[in-house]
RNA sequence: GGACGAUUAGCUCAGCUGGUUAGAGCACUUGCCUUACAAGCAAGGGGUCGUAGGUUCGAGUCCUACAUCGUCCACCA
């Protein structure tokens, strides 16, 4: 072996191997079958160590159960339209959506996600991801649309798609209706605008926060205990500027302390305001248009944007004596989660999917599926418990899988494409036949669907990958992992369509990893240009496995932060991995697997050895990485190397002083000891592990890969752990002795008495060559008492 | 405003279902070039485990309140 350990050579011989072997490669066969539902990461922008740090999480996870014998679909995707993706190509082109041909510009789209998405690929390859790429699908591939668009069908026949016109989160910059889960809500200074309406004569003061709405004010409200406006309700109040008359209502939602008490509803406001609207039965008044302009025929403000109109009916307000105060104050505000821009209520006919009306069994779907860490679970409870609007899934934008829609020229019916046709786009597509009403035109459905819609079927994209059935019982699947940003979007989504699609959840198990922070509290974003380190200089400097070691020194769930200290430190270990196999490997020269009979502290290497893979199975099972990590890294650092190495390696050195049946029996040990450590640190620091495993193990073990090599529970044998700890502590004891002397530890001692319980004297008798030659001991003594003392003379 | 998480050595964090003198890595001090490893080895200093109560024979570990930080959600009158 060489002295040094030539990571980024070795590591990509490893993976080409890999690669050759086809050792990922999914085939069906007896063994029990862990499947996985990773990610497709959003084509976006650039992947950074966040992304980093949560998949190779779950890779190892994986790698974990392939040691447990587990038969691995580990499919691989790219999520690549929708409006991120969109942005993407918008923001690297310089070019605006808008002003191309749709076909133009899908055509621009598909040139620049594949060159990402093989950059993407290749930066997991070169992470040494044990991914089946046979697999690999796009979210706006052939067989995704289909996939998408038949659930669609599905649910559009059942009911649960439904379109509707109606009030709907709106973004203004993208110029499309949004979903709930992509409005986030930030903090703005405003200011509280106290406005006069009169009611026969006299002034009612509203606070406001939306002058511009007056135009659009169809009711007030008020508390119906509120003393103070308790004579005003059932009358009709003048809205001020533009002088038309509105009722006056009560309602038990308006909260009395806050402004005046008295709320001005708009179309649309809020949310309130749209359910008092249809609660009331009140008119609409159209005030903002799809691009945040407001209405030409609007007085004063007409076509001005929202915010010049705001500043315009203060002014006069003002002028004409309406305005009593304006308060400044930070209000929360709804805005796009993407562009940040504010958030709109607009009425428009959109495509649903009802969530609303099946809230109670998605609950009942959270508490069936086990959650890593568990309380994650809670958002998912508090996303669903506080649904407010249905989800939405129709956007007026470009690039993204199509409704297979046309709408009848003649009488409006909605026209579905038939099942055996799909994916269709009904843009180029024409449907099978004449509509009912017997006409042959139509309007294709010009709106594309929620990059969620189709992302939320990856189980169902990867269950029947063959267009056949053969795959549909990998549903559930075992396990999904992402992180904890989108519980409410791709967690949420995807329980939804396996509840409507096959009553049960979408997986068994859900893993959800943290975030890698800048710093404190602030998440790594490209938008934030924060963004410490690329991933793949990281690997080149490093090497993928010493990222890979302290991407699994964290607890689940749990955020940290990104620093390069932590990957050197990762490096020290796999330095001492190396050293320590280099020199185990050099004393294993004519290793034959028999023995005639094991010498105590060879039994104790491997029974301790033995607790520790418990251990670790017993966390890894719980996606503990960390703690299986720390207990690996405990016994390998300290009872392998410091303490067993040392006591054996005088008996592999000088072999015919210690004579062939301790030689053998040490050897042994050696062997099954090392090759479990570099088992359990397999999955974690995959590469240096197959090095070591391809130029040693692999003639003895007959297994192509450390990757194919089984781990199992055992049973312990106390009695040579307790022995274990005593050798540890005479090596201990002996070791202060001579630090404390300031002596070298080759320091020779004169003499050497061990006294302890008489069953264990025996063991030691028995390793009294061993013991010699790693304390450098002329002569020791041992004396049967209860006590353990170790004295030195 | 609601929920959840965190608060342990100078720094970054482990401490699972309560049980012997509270652990690791980094940093620090001292010694050691011991034929795998000086990016190493050995020894050591350093913590009244956020605060205040409570349960218990016994609490970092359970309960209650509070404080600080963080995250998610809600909040546009």
């Amino acid at each position: 072996m060489e002295k040094k350990y030539p990571t980024n050579l070795a590591e990509k011989e490893i993976q080409k191997y890999w690669e050759k072997e086809q050792l990922y490669k999914f085939t069906m066969d007896d063994r029990k079958i862990y499947s996985v539902d990773t990610p497709p990461p959003t084509i976006s922008g650039k992947l950074h160590i966040g992304h980093i740090f949560s998949y190779t999480q779950a890779e190892i996870i994986v790698r974990f159960k392939r040691l447990l014998g587990y038969n691995i679909f580990y499919p691989f995707g790219f999520d690549d339209n929708g409006l991120p993706t969109e942005r993407l190509v918008e923001r690297e082109l310089g070019i605006s959506a808008k002003d191309m041909p749709r076909s133009v510009f899908i055509k621009k789209c598909q040139e620049t996600i594949s060159k990402y998405e093989e950059e993407f690929k290749n930066l997991w390859k070169s992470l040494g991801f044990n991914v089946d790429w046979h697999l690999q699908y796009e979210t706006i591939s052939d067989l995704s649309r289909k996939i998408s668009q038949k659930s669609f069908l599905e649910l559009a026949k059942a009911g649960h798609a439904y379109q509707k016109d109606m009030p709907v989160l709106w973004c203004p910059l993208c110029e499309t209706s949004i979903a709930q889960a992509e409005l986030d809500a930030i903090g703005r200074d405003a200011y509280f605008h106290y406005v006069k309406f009169k009611v026969e004569g006299t002034d009612l003061i509203i606070a406001t926060t939306r002058p511009e709405y007056l135009s659009s004010c169809v009711a007030l409200f008020v508390h119906p205990n509120d003393k103070r406006y308790k004579k005003y309700i059932g009358k009709k109040a003048k809205v001020p500027l533009y002088n038309f008359e509105i009722d006056i209502y009560s309602d038990a939602k308006v909260e009395i302390d806050k402004g005046t008490g008295i709320v001005m509803c708009c179309t649309y406001g809020d949310i309130t305001d749209t359910n008092w609207q249809r609660q009331y039965n009140l008119p609409y008044k159209k005030l903002i248009s799809a691009d945040g302009t407001i209405d030409r025929d609007v007085l004063f403000i007409g076509g001005m944007h929202v915010n010049d109109a705001r500043l315009k009916i203060v002014n006069l307000l003002k002028e004409n004596d309406l305005l009593v105060k304006s308060e400044k104050i930070n209000h929360v505000v709804g805005v796009h989660e993407r562009c940040l821009t504010d958030i709109e209520i607009l009425p428009s006919k959109q495509w649903y999917i009802d969530v609303l009306g099946i809230k109670d069994e998605l609950l009942k779907m959270g508490d069936k599926i086990k959650w890593h860490p568990s309380h994650m679970k809670n958002r998912y409870i508090d996303w669903v418990t506080n649904l407010k609007w249905d989800w939405c899934i129709s956007r007026q934008r470009f690039f993204g899988v199509c409704f297979p829609v046309w709408y009848c020229k003649k009488c409006g019916n909605v026209i579905y494409a038939d099942e055996k046709d799909l994916p269709v786009n009904p843009l180029e597509d024409k449907p099978n036949g004449n509509c009912s009403c017997g006409n042959d035109e139509f309007i294709p459905e010009n709106d594309v669907m929620d990059t969620w819609a189709t992302s939320s079927v990856t189980p169902f994209i990867n269950a029947l990958y063959k267009e056949s059935d053969e795959r549909s019982y990998l549903m559930p699947m075992s396990m999904r992992c992402q992180a904890h940003d989108i519980i409410r979007t791709w967690a949420f989504y995807t329980i939804v369509k396996s509840y409507y699609h096959t009553g049960n959840t979408p997986w068994k198990d859900i893993m959800i990893s943290g975030f890698v922070l800048a710093k404190k509290g602030e998440k790594i974003s490209k938008s934030k240009s924060n963004v410490v380190a690329s991933p793949s200089k990281l690997i080149e400097k490093y090497g993928a496995d010493a990222i890979r070691y302290w991407t699994a020194s964290n607890k689940l769930g749990t955020d940290t932060w990104f620093s390069e200290e932590d990957i050197i430190a990762s490096n020290r270990f796999l330095i001492k991995l190396w050293n320590a196999s280099r020199f185990a490997i050099m004393q294993l020269s004519g290793y034959t697997s028999e023995y005639k009979k094991l010498m105590p502290v060879d039994k104790w290497i491997i029974e301790r050895c033995k607790e520790v893979t418990n251990n670790y199975i017993k966390y890894m099972n719980q996606y503990e990485i960390g703690l299986a990590r720390g207990e690996i890294d405990r016994f390998f650092w300290h009872d392998f190397c410091d303490n067993y190495l040392e006591v054996v390696k005088e008996r592999l050195y000088q072999r015919e002083k210690h004579g062939m049946v301790a030689v053998k029996s040490g050897q042994y040990a050696l062997y099954r000891v090392l090759l479990e450590i570099l088992k359990m640190y397999s999955p974690i620091v995959p590469h240096i592990t197959e090095y070591i495993y391809l130029t040693f193990f692999k003639e003895y073990e007959d297994k192509k890969s450390i990757t194919t090599l089984i781990i199992r529970e055992n049973k312990v044998e106390n009695e040579s752990l307790k022995f274990g700890n005593i050798v540890k502590a005479v090596l201990e004891q002996v070791r202060k002795y001579k630090t404390v002397n300031n002596m070298s530890m080759k320091a020779e001692l004169d003499k050497l008495i061990i006294k302890g319980e008489e069953k264990y004297i025996g063991y030691l008798k028995q390793t009294k060559l061993d013991l010699k030659a790693c304390t450098s001991a002329r002569e020791i003594n041992f004396i049967s008492q209860e006590k353990l003392e170790i004295v030195i003379e």
